[in-house]
DNA sequence: CGCTAATCTAGAACAAGTTACAGACTTGAT
DNA sequence: ATCAAGTCTGTAACTTGTTCTAGATTAGCG
């Protein structure tokens, strides 16, 4: 009976030893230190496994699949993200300049590894039904870095349904970056754009200059 | 000197022959066949290629790779799709509700195949910058068949990007349903509450600039 | 018709994700 | 300290996308 290491920070199932956490954060930096390398590509299991001094055999129990490690990876980077934006937030004077400045920052972060990002939002998005855990746990930190920028402590609904859109067109918009489809200024203009629709929700609704 | 066989409709490079044509269509045929039965990983080269009654050689020379041959199964359907949809254009009364109920329409007809729409996405999404003609192929088909909805004949640049945006959330919608991680229902209100940014647009809407 | 280049076929070979397994090592409870 | 259960290691095998090759077929052209 083999039990799961959990990949997660919330539902502890067994608590890991001080080694097998070292060994999860060992994995974790190969994986980002390959992926910022080459992207997606460059992830090779057994090249991660070697990096991160552990079998092959182990790294498949701590990530049950490439895009495990890679949605993992992301985790890890956006929890980084989200302390370091907690620390200088938005100046916007609204909620929709807040958001937009926000995702810039990030958009810019992101820019830095670019091959990083590639690696990430691909086995984000590449994800099938049996990783849908953890990529909730990449949306719910996403949802919260968001509403933190729009500073509403209790969202409404329909303002819940902007995130949601808000955050359909990150990803998107992210992804047709990184296929060489879109620009870096059209990535913004569609941040800009999708952002309008905090305004729609706010409180006097659908007049801001 | 080896002429590349283009997975296009529009820049004739070399005219295929009939046979060759035929061939095309029936790897197409197959590609749809199996991942209609079992999505993405149903969609096996090897197998395609049998059923196609074509040699693996031919099929990639055809179709460079998996994520080439099921864009371009995609382009097929949506082709098809465009056509059904002109047939029988939305009715709603402006054009917000026109875009949200053609898409929601494409949305039941994807729902009938879920495991086709599955396959055909996430080579959509994973598709990485070799790919970028096909799926902007893909991406132009899609604009049209949105523009088409809201009957506007020129829009603004405004316009254009709430459609930029409209896209997004269609694509990223789509994968959130097909991985489980959203209802119907919940890609119906995404879909709605994006559309909205359409009345932002139009000429008496909210504001602009 | 007869040639030449391009295309197609069949099959082997290679690459990377994934699985399997035998044996060595930890760990935790007694 | 000892034992059982659970982990880790090293390695081989398996799967499926992709590439390669040699020989048969086809298409277009003089």
């Amino acid at each position: 009976m083999t039990a799961d290491i959990r990949a997660d920070h919330r539902p502890a199932s067994p608590p890991l030893t001080e080694r097998q956490e070292a060994r999860r954060r060992r994995i974790l930096n190969a994986s980002a230190q390959l992926a910022a390398r080459g992207g997606f590509d460059a992830v090779q299991m057994r090249e991660v496994a070697e990096a991160a001094g552990v079998a092959l055999g182990t790294l498949y129990r701590y990530f049950p699949s490439k895009i495990h490690l890679l949605v993992a990876t992301m985790q890890d980077q956006l929890q980084h993200m989200h302390t370091t934006l907690r620390k200088r937030p938005p100046a916007g004077a609204d909620p929709a300049e807040r958001v937009a400045e926000t995702l810039m920052r990030a958009f810019r972060a992101l820019q830095r590894e670019p091959q990083l990002a590639d690696a990430m939002v691909r086995a984000l998005t590449f994800a099938d039904r049996g990783v849908s855990p953890e990529v909730d746990t990449v949306s719910r930190l996403t949802t919260a870095i968001i509403l933190d920028a729009m500073g509403t402590d209790h969202p409404t609904p329909q303002q819940l349904s902007a995130v949601r859109v808000i955050e359909h067109t990150w990803h998107s918009a992210l992804i047709t970056w990184l296929s060489g489809r879109a620009s870096i200024a059209q990535v913004k203009i569609d941040i800009e754009t999708v952002c309008r629709l905090i305004d729609l929700t706010s409180p006097e609704g659908a007049t801001r200059r």
